[in-house]
DNA sequence: TGTAGGATCCACT
DNA sequence: GTGGATCCTACAG
């Protein structure tokens, strides 16, 4: 497998890369231990147009700031003070699109991943959702602003073709505050279960 | 300087 | 299925 090149994240479609990201591998290499899975869920964050959207209307601050460089970096950012949560930024500069990664399928180093989650078993539940795959991939804020052409972070192609009924389209998670873009369909999950059943 | 609210998770019923 | 934890961010004054 190799990288993601550069050019996969400047597409200026964001929906596109929320449902290219999915069947991908995400890794990380933290403290020197490789840890990483399947993504299996993703959210598009559509820039300034999108209320949903830390960069809605424009808005920059020193949070923000990230998303409004080149594409190809990681936003991470603390939710309800307890969580860290991973963005792909995406798109050319000045264009603040970003990928929310929600879910991965825990597949290298997985013992490491139970040890920084306080679980006992290996299975979807470990890394289903955007607190807790940070968690388990150990993603903190100094991941902030990190290349995914790095050595920190990347995502790896793979030989799984997803077709278009392998992948779930919904409205987002937690958004409600967003008025009509709440119930934008810009949540792709991939199956990964249904998946493997069909071709094994 | 104060405060309202949030891209969540877990324990408990 | 429901509610509390917990604290940072953004914005108003």
């Amino acid at each position: 497998m190799a990288k993601l090149p550069i050019s996969s994240y400047l597409h200026t479609d964001v929906v596109y890369i929320a449902r290219f990201l999915l069947g991908k591998y995400l890794f990380s290499n933290i403290d020197n231990i490789l840890t990483g899975g399947i993504i299996t869920e993703t959210e598009a964050y559509k820039g300034t147009s999108d209320k949903a959207s830390h960069a809605y209307s424009g808005t920059r601050t020193n949070r923000t700031e990230i998303m409004y460089g080149q594409g190809g970096v990681a936003y991470v950012y603390l939710c309800y003070g307890i969580h860290y949560l991973l963005n792909v930024v995406t798109a050319d500069v000045n264009i603040p699109h970003a990928v929310l990664i929600r879910a991965i399928y825990p597949i290298i180093g997985t013992n490491e991943m139970l040890v920084r989650t306080g679980k006992t078993k290996v299975n979807n539940n470990l890394s289903n959702g955007p607190g807790k795959l940070t968690k388990a991939l150990g993603i903190d804020l100094s991941i902030n602003g990190a290349s995914y052409q790095g050595s920190d972070i990347w995502i790896e192609d793979n030989k799984i073709a997803i077709k278009k009924m392998d992948i779930e389209a919904g409205p987002r998670i937690g958004v409600g505050y967003a008025g009509k873009d709440a119930l934008l369909p810009y949540r792709f999950v991939f199956n990964y279960g249904d998946y493997i059943k069909k071709t094994h």
